[in-house]
RNA sequence: GGGGGCGUGGUGUAGUGGUUAACACGCCGGCCUGUCAAGCCGGAGAUCGCGGGUUCGAUACCCGUCGCUCCCGCCA
């Protein structure tokens, strides 16, 4: 090796060894007769000192050093003068004094401070992605991935769990996400697919016996990205045999915990993950991941909006349709823009408009729809709401999906702009009991709101004949701080209760047979009562990093617009390329 | 597919319908033997993303376009 120690290493105890050290220059502070040279690696870093008294030609060379040229130091540890230690430094009560400075390399100046933890546009830190990474927050958030996934991988071998890698290039299936495709060059015309989740993979292997399986699994999904997806993304895939949902949550909650306190730069707000049915997080937060670390939850109001004067209420609630409310404190001082923006966020939602109500400081409310609500009504209204002078009142009146979807955005917008969130910590619940099916039918048939071999609750499955669309499942997600961070279900492994399903959602056997064919024929030869969950890495890691996206947390993010800055991919390839593959651009390009 | 925000020396920002586009950091040179965001002195560095329009005059206003980003749709 060409160092002996670490930058962050050296401590008293090494004082007076002979040491050598390897690293990248942080920052060099020229004395004119001293130079001082904070070197940087991976571990830390170590103040070098080089004095002019000590050896001319190692100043000399010393002389040209610049930030982020690579440096061997061979040189004795020493305590700093009485004085000078520097208590920010781990290494700060000593240094090194350099015998020699070999340049191992130069290095042109960074296109931004490496040594700095500020703001650069993001365009340019992708671009340079290489030297993104070399700045110590960006290690520090890669370090916390890997700290996270040896965690799971020692946690689930501990556990009886065994890894097993499942093939990247795979069959497409039309359900789903738009999947990336793959030509095949033997077989023309033909193509794989990149696995959206190796699920059908992992439900084979339980057929096969392996009863405790998972996998630090790439995903790819070809849809449009946001601050929390990327085209290609890591779940924790796993799956039991023999299990009941709540061995699966009991056993990623302790996961999470342990995973959390060996990892996380941020704590948990609690340590009991609530556990909320899909119908109560939807009606008090108009979420199914709702960030449970503020109230201002939403209430239902639409038996007194049915008795007021509004015709827009009042005909919502005659169409079977809610009116909710959130009730914002101290907000009844907004001006005419800050509320417009508020309503801006609803619209964006899908609401045609947000009625609110001023309770003002100085009593009486304002707001054009309170000449609709007599002062009975009003007190009525106030008192459900546990509403206070200066609160703000923002409605919604519309399908419910609407009502949920809006007011759920401004709770969310208005927990942040009031500081409400704990911003500092992690709080997750589980959301349980979802909806077998979604509501609307598509094309007169039932839709799986999760994937079609989502397992109904077992005291539900007789509805399926009655009332399918109340029908229960046992689906079950992990959210945190308001994003999704773990989805999963127990599946269906009997073939009837499989061939109902199908029927409800209008597969036929053909289709079936073409598409899940040989998980379907698996099933048929003793397939064990199985299930189980997928947990996001990326999401969970720039929680318990506190980072805003997953591009923090991904060693080579993409853009937006899915591409690499770096590489510049995807990129044109060559005609001969394209006629291995057997395929042609449908236009010219 | 739709909507919002941003784009000014290497980086982060300021700025204005009108003379030479300002500041900090960085960079280059000089001084300096105890600094640690070193300090002091001097210097270089910007066709204000790109194209078009309005105007006597555009970095600024308008349109388009490209890039980055956030959101809706989409993501079983």
């Amino acid at each position: 090796m060409l160092k002996s120690h670490n930058c962050g290493q050296l401590r008293e105890e090494h004082i007076n060894q002979t040491v050598t050290l390897a690293g990248w220059v942080n920052r060099r502070r020229d004395m004119g007769g001293v130079i001082f040279i904070d070197l940087r690696d991976r571990d830390g870093i170590t103040q070098v000192v080089i004095n002019a008294g000590h050896s001319q030609a190692t100043f000399d060379t010393a002389e040209q050093i610049r930030n982020e040229y690579v440096l061997q130091i061979k040189g004795t540890v020493g305590r700093r003068p009485e004085g000078q230690e520097n208590a920010e430094m781990t290494t700060g009560d000593i240094e090194v004094t350099a015998d020699e400075v070999t340049i191992l390399n130069k290095a042109k100046t960074p296109p931004f401070a490496i040594n700095r933890d500020h703001n650069v546009d993001e365009t340019v830190r992708l671009k340079y992605r290489y030297l993104d990474l070399r700045r110590q927050k960006m290690q520090s958030n890669l370090i916390i991935r890997h700290k996270a996934i040896k965690f799971i991988r020692d946690f689930l071998d501990e556990r009886g769990f065994i890894e097993i890698e499942t093939p990247i290039l795979f069959k497409s299936t039309p359900e789903g996400a738009r999947d990336y495709l793959v030509p095949s060059r033997v077989q023309p015309g033909k193509f794989y697919a990149l696995p959206q989740s190796p699920q059908q993979l992992k439900q084979l292997l339980m057929v096969a016996g392996y009863e405790r399986y998972f996998q630090i699994a790439r995903c790819f999904r070809d849809e449009d990205l946001r601050a929390d997806r990327q085209p290609e993304f890591t779940q924790l895939d796993m799956e039991i045999s023999f299990v009941e949902r709540d061995d699966i949550l009991n056993l990623i909650e302790e996961l999470m915990k342990g995973m959390i306190k060996t990892a996380s730069r941020l704590p948990l707000a609690w340590d009991e993950f609530p556990r909320l049915s899909y119908h109560e997080a939807m009606e008090r937060f108009g979420s199914d991941k709702p960030d449970l670390r503020f109230g201002l939850e939403l209430t239902d109001l639409s038996d007194i909006a049915a008795e007021s004067g509004f015709k827009v209420f009042t005909d919502t609630v005659k169409a079977g349709n809610p009116v909710k409310a959130i009730c914002v404190p101290g907000a009844a001082s907004y001006s005419r823009k800050q509320i417009d923006d508020l309503e801006a966020i609803a619209k964006a939602n899908g609401a045609k408009g947000m009625p609110w109500i001023m309770l003002k400081q100085e009593g009486g409310v304002k707001g054009f729809i309170s000449k609709f609500f007599s002062d009975e009504q009003m007190n009525a209204i106030i008192e459900r709401m546990d509403a206070k002078a200066g609160d703000l009142l923002l409605f919604a009146s519309d399908s419910k999906w609407v009502v949920y979807a809006a007011l759920g955005a401004l709770r969310t917008e208005m927990g942040t702009r009031l500081g409400l969130k704990d911003t500092g910590t992690l709080g997750f619940c589980w959301i349980v009991d979802f909806p077998l099916f979604e509501e609307n039918l598509e094309n007169g048939f039932y839709a799986p709101s999760h994937h079609m071999f989502t397992a109904p609750k077992p005291d539900h499955i007789p509805m399926l004949d009655s009332d399918p669309a109340s029908v229960l499942s046992d689906q079950y997600d992990l959210a945190c701080n308001g994003f999704e961070v773990a989805g999963g279900s127990i599946r269906i492994h009997e073939r009837g209760l499989q061939r109902k399903i199908m029927e409800l959602i209008g597969f036929s056997i053909e289709e079936a047979k073409e598409q899940f064919g040989h998980l379907l024929e698996a099933f048929e030869y003793g397939a064990p009562p199985h299930g189980g969950i997928a947990p996001g890495i990326d999401r969970l890691v720039a929680l318990m990093a506190g980072e805003p996206n997953i591009r923090e947390v991904m060693a080579f993010p993409k853009t937006a617009q899915a591409t690499d800055l770096m590489s510049e991919s995807p990129s044109f390839v060559a005609q001969q390329q394209w006629d291995d593959l057997h395929i042609q651009p449908a236009k010219a390009m």
